[in-house]
DNA sequence: TTGAAAGCGCTAACAC
DNA sequence: GTGTTAGCGCTTTCAA
């Protein structure tokens, strides 16, 4: 059957059966709706009576053909985990606020056509939409610029949260890593802490490499000395934590790049008979549910993904009212907020001989 | 300035200009684009190779103004918490394997205009859109019809999420949460539990009295005994399992209406020198991450939040393409799935009086 | 303060 | 196979 709007409902109001119900014309009761100045207050009043009655509600499709606005902006951030979730919800408020509405979408690869076309799939479905700009959270730091070339091609502006694409002209918004980094390591040496470790994630997520960077730099620079670990992915983080505790200088506290890797150092300090924060310090990044989950709840470098999905959606609204015109993309970094909780004490006085504290409480798990 | 979409951007590419460059009228051109059997091979490749040229995009505003098929389904849901976000990306990943986009939005209040008018102007934004569909998780089992009268009114397919709303001519997608409760007692009964007790969710919420049926029949079925206490919300849950704890009688496993209760029983019985699993068995209802992040972890009622995205949308875009025509609502539970961890155990043989075990380990925070 | 005409980009319906 | 015509609901422009 087909489904020309036409057929869809009894209550096909259009201008045009306003205009007919009131005896004006079409233009006059188009003004009359959008609060335009120039009509009588008398007619005013019938036509709003009139379209209320009638239950009409203006039709944005047609609205953004005729003037390019569509009141839509692409949202490509999947919202799983704490920290996609908070940006989706942060975005979409301002969006709301500002009278827009988020067309959410994300990378998703159709078995059929592989997961080549899959990135450029994606701009294309919201382009082909019209929608006014694109806030997106890049997968991983080396998208190529190409997928997004057609966006500001087409002028549309183009924001990405959390991870920086060098190469392409967008504006960006994220954490201060570094910063929060150096707060973690203050924390720490504040403790009495002087041989750490670190839980690097991959050096490909600038997040990541910013992160070890500041941390690695303000340890230095107070003389401590620090061992650091890249791991590929959470699952690794139990493994790796169990390496660094075995060395012979065992570290008395450690700097996770992510919450996530906590639980894998809780259980590798559990199994080696360590008792956390006694006898091992942890300090995480992010905060997200799960560090007040935890036993001890975790002391971490809290990241506000609301107020980055919110100032992203400010600026990419800037951009289409033409509020912002700086030709240099805008980058903006929010400061975290260290989060002190049970995960951290001051350094034990006690020499931090692996075996000797392994062996104390053995079995312990 | 004005911004028209003449001005937008260099590439104004149209199905007039894709005519114009190959010589062939815009019908034959429109036609060739959407792949219509009707157009000769050699045409068709001329004008698909022009209009990537080109760089043409269809506009699906147009399209949409035309067939009333914007290709947009409202999806009314805010991605917090594992849960929201679980149905949110299960209803994105179906609309996307099914050519549609969700169009993201959750009540929001303004702060001008109060909470009154936030529901209905949240139904109104995503209609004057033309959305095709509605996928609405409702803030409770009350909301009045009337705001959504507006949606089927217009022919617009609804479904619910999670919350039944019964006075609605909706359909709904949910959890069989009696199921759900009634594994929960079985797993306990078959522990040997005999008196337990159920932190219950507000009666006002369909799901939470659902819960609590189950769980209660299932108990008195097997002739055990069941305290159960009501609660508002999370933060209550420490007290009133504290309450539940100090009974003569004191229950040796607790059942919650939601995991997020869970924090708070550990943390009573921890002040109460009570040991989760050993003094007292604890089951949830959810599989948050938060369950598996606990100490000991949670045994908990698994409900699928993915799925019941994924069948909320299915059912939209069945109703959207004519495939589902039933008058009645269609009603779907999906059956949850309990997953036993470290929270409970064999209830003990010894006798469980509440001051003597208590005694026992006082001061053991 | 109001109206008429033209057109946004596209598609349904029908004719050839 | 291809083209012509009319129109979706609205806004811009210009005229009254």
């Amino acid at each position: 059957m087909p489904r020309g709007p036409q057929f869809e409902n009894v209550f096909h109001v259009n201008l045009r059966r306003i205009a007919e119900a009131t005896g004006h014309s079409q233009m006059t009761v188009s003004r009359a709706l959008r609060d335009r100045p120039d009509v009588a207050v008398e007619t005013r009043k019938r036509i709003l009576g009139v379209a209320e009655k009638l239950g009409y509600r203006p039709n944005l499709l047609v609205q953004g053909v005729k003037t390019g606005r569509s009141g839509n902006i692409a949202l490509l951030i999947c919202p799983s985990g704490d920290f996609g979730a908070g940006m989706v919800r942060g975005a979409h408020d301002e969006l709301v606020r500002r009278q827009y509405l988020p067309l959410l979408h994300w990378k998703w690869v159709d078995a059929a056509k592989g997961v080549a076309g899959a990135e450029l799939e994606m701009i294309h479905r919201v382009l082909d939409r019209r929608v006014e700009g694109v806030i997106l959270f890049p997968q991983d730091d080396s998208v190529p610029d190409l997928y997004f070339r057609e966006v500001w091609q087409r002028g549309v502006p183009l924001v990405t949260v959390d991870r920086h694409l060098p190469r392409t002209h967008a504006d960006f918004v994220g954490t201060d890593d570094q910063a929060g980094a150096r707060m973690a390591a203050e924390h720490l040496l504040a403790l009495g802490h002087r041989c750490v470790a670190h839980l690097a994630g991959k050096r490909k997520y600038g997040t990541y490499a910013d992160r070890r960077s500041g941390f690695e730099g303000a340890i230095a620079k107070a003389k401590g000395c620090c061992v650091t670990v890249e791991i590929e992915d959470p699952e690794a983080a139990s493994r790796a934590a169990e390496r660094i505790l075995r060395a012979t200088q065992r570290p008395t506290a450690v700097f996770l790049a992510a919450d996530h890797y906590a639980l894998g150092v809780y259980h590798a300090a559990a199994r080696m008979g360590l008792r956390i924060p006694d006898d091992l310090s942890v300090v995480g990044f992010a905060d997200l549910s799960l560090a007040s989950c935890l036993t001890p709840p975790l002391t971490t470098v809290r990241q506000d993904p609301y107020g980055i999905g919110r100032e992203a959606a400010r600026i990419v609204i800037d951009r289409c009212s033409g509020r912002l015109t700086s030709k240099e993309p805008v980058q903006l970094r929010l400061t975290p907020e260290l989060i002190v909780r049970g995960s951290t004490v001051k350094a034990s006085d006690r020499p931090n001989d692996t075996s000797q504290s392994a062996r104390r409480t053995r079995g312990g798990t």
